[in-house]
RNA sequence: GGGGUAGUAGGGUAGCCUGGUUAUCCUAGAGCGUUUGGGACGCUUUGACGGCAGUUCGAAUCUGCCCUACCCCA
């Protein structure tokens, strides 16, 4: 499990790149014997922790956590038609109880609509219970028949983090889509993720749903990950699952909702576009080690460098720092290049020629050695977090500017989507959508696109030539 | 849905066509010692033929079925 040795395949082989750090960087074993579904390793799931609990703490301003079951009855989940076509082949059914065939099928959620609105029902009464506001973090299924992909496409999603809306009218949900995708920006922000955000085509909105909303970033190869979706359900559902209210004057009405999610693909965006050739790059925020503490211990003095590595660290360690000291009998050199590939932002190298100088040397994972005074020794090591977390934001941000192309015909944008995402001019009729995606095999991720990068502004369909507005395209996972 | 290729230690591989006794090499792991400012070295050592049948004196090797993975075409 723990293979440190040999260089990390390139990153301009992505695939065989992201293959490989995945175990390389402990993240997670593709080993398991069922297909699309994968096992976190204790450092992965460390990464995932740290990421959750910041989305965790976005969302807990004004939503509150809850978990609804696994398992949804079949009746419950068959209500909404429009819903259930858009997941009835990939579901998986519970259908026995030991050797005994159930009465009433059980789904496994592939999301958690329908177990979560008949007790929304239940629980909304009064205008007074509006907004509501809830969400849960938990594991889905989703009978994948294409290539399944560890974080990006699974079998079972381990890590959905979905919340669930309801409100008094229809401009309310809306204004909550808003905050909810205000609220994806910040989570990415926070992260060092550039996105686009953009309205998805009406064939490619969330079945059941007035209008979706995406979140996409790029990735290293070009091709785009959808790594959030917030949708505004109309009436759809509180109209299938009786989700009513009693407005100020006594009158029974239908509510409107919102949900919106992320999964652990936000995980599998952080590793791909941060890492490079080395291995991981992880943002101080969510790394499980921030800082990692290693001795020189050269002839005599190494006792004397072994004790000043400890205060070292616990120093660090009582201000707050996740730090670790890495006291293994190896090289130096093995020890940077294992940490260099979990990715630790900090690394603090402690030697006889430092204690003489009174400083410890400090390379950043980002790029940079300095030397750091071990006289308020703390203050220095988070001056440099928040160096490595800038330059990591910018990085991203100066990656994506050079992956967004402008295509003004059908060639230009073929040639864009090598590498990268095109903006066009696009009608909005799904005739040129599809003729796009035969010619270019990129498709409309969407329009009113919400970037620095990009302005709409009218012009000519890039397929048909007629009027059209600012759109964009690109190849998917 | 159709076709193809492949499964050998934790990871990567050789051997298979042409059956032969102790299954190759690299890496990782364990133990001991010497080492430590960018992947240390020496000695010792653990660990594998996807599964089930069949052919045979003898199967990693040949045959059949099953499972799994990857690639190509719809």
């Amino acid at each position: 499990m723990d293979d440190d040795t040999g260089a990390l395949p390139s990153r301009t082989d992505f695939s065989s790149w992201y293959n490989e750090i995945l175990w390389r960087a402990e993240i997670m074993d593709v080993r398991y014997p069922v297909k699309g579904v994968y096992v976190w390793y204790p450092f992965g799931f460390g990464i995932r922790k740290r990421t959750y609990g910041l989305l965790r703490e976005l969302l807990d301003r004004d939503h509150e956590e809850t978990l609804f079951p696994l398992l949804i009855p079949e009746n419950e989940f068959m209500k909404e038609a429009e819903h259930i076509k858009g997941f009835e082949d990939e579901v998986y059914w519970v259908t026995h109880g030991g050797l005994t065939p159930l009465d009433v099928k059980l789904a496994l959620r592939p999301t958690s609509e329908t177990a979560i609105y008949p007790m929304y029902a239940l629980w909304v009464r009064s205008h007074a219970d509006l907004p509501l506001k809830y969400y849960q973090v938990v594991n889905t299924f989703r009978y994948e028949t294409k290539h399944t992909r560890p974080l990006i496409r699974l079998r079972e999603i381990t890590s959905f983090k979905e919340a669930h809306t309801v409100h008094a009218t229809w401009e309310e949900a809306a204004a909550q889509v808003e905050d909810a995708v205000a609220r994806y920006c910040e989570f990415y922000d926070r992260l060092g993720i550039p996105v686009l955000v953009s309205k998805r085509p009406s064939w490619d909105k969330f079945p059941g749903a007035d209008y979706t909303i995406a979140v996409d970033c790029v990735m290293p190869d070009g091709r785009t990950l959808q790594i959030g979706t917030v949708h505004h359900l109309g009436d759809h559902f509180s109209k299938t699952f009786s989700i009513t209210y009693e407005d100020r004057d006594g009158e029974q009405k239908l509510a409107f909702q919102t949900c919106y999610g992320i999964s652990e693909r936000s995980i599998a965006a952080l590793i791909s576009l941060h890492g490079d050739d080395r291995g991981l790059v992880l943002p101080p925020e969510v790394a499980p080690t921030q800082v990692v503490v290693v001795p020189i211990i050269v002839g005599k003095r190494g006792e004397e460098v072994l004790a000043a590595a400890r205060h070292l660290t616990e120093t660090l360690a009582g201000a707050g720092i996740r730090v670790r000291l890495d006291d293994r009998d190896l090289r130096p050199g093995a020890k940077y290049y294992h940490w260099e590939m979990r990715g630790v932002p900090v690394r603090l190298e402690l030697g006889p020629r430092d204690l003489d100088a009174g400083v410890a040397t400090a390379v950043l994972r980002t790029g940079g050695k300095s030397a750091v005074p071990l006289d308020g020794v703390a203050d220095g090591v988070r001056g440099l977090l928040e160096t490595a977390m800038a330059t990591l934001r910018e990085t991203a941000a100066e990656h994506l500017a050079g992956q967004v192309r402008t295509a003004g015909s059908i060639d230009e944008l073929a040639k864009a989507l090598e590498g990268g995402v095109a903006v066009v001019n696009w009608c909005g009729e799904k005739a040129c959508a599809d003729r796009v995606e035969e010619d270019t095999g990129g498709a409309v991720l969407g329009v009113e696109v919400r970037s620095a990068l990009v302005t709409t502004a009218e012009g000519t369909c890039v397929a048909c030539g007629r009027k059209g507005t600012t759109a964009l395209i690109g190849r998917s996972y």
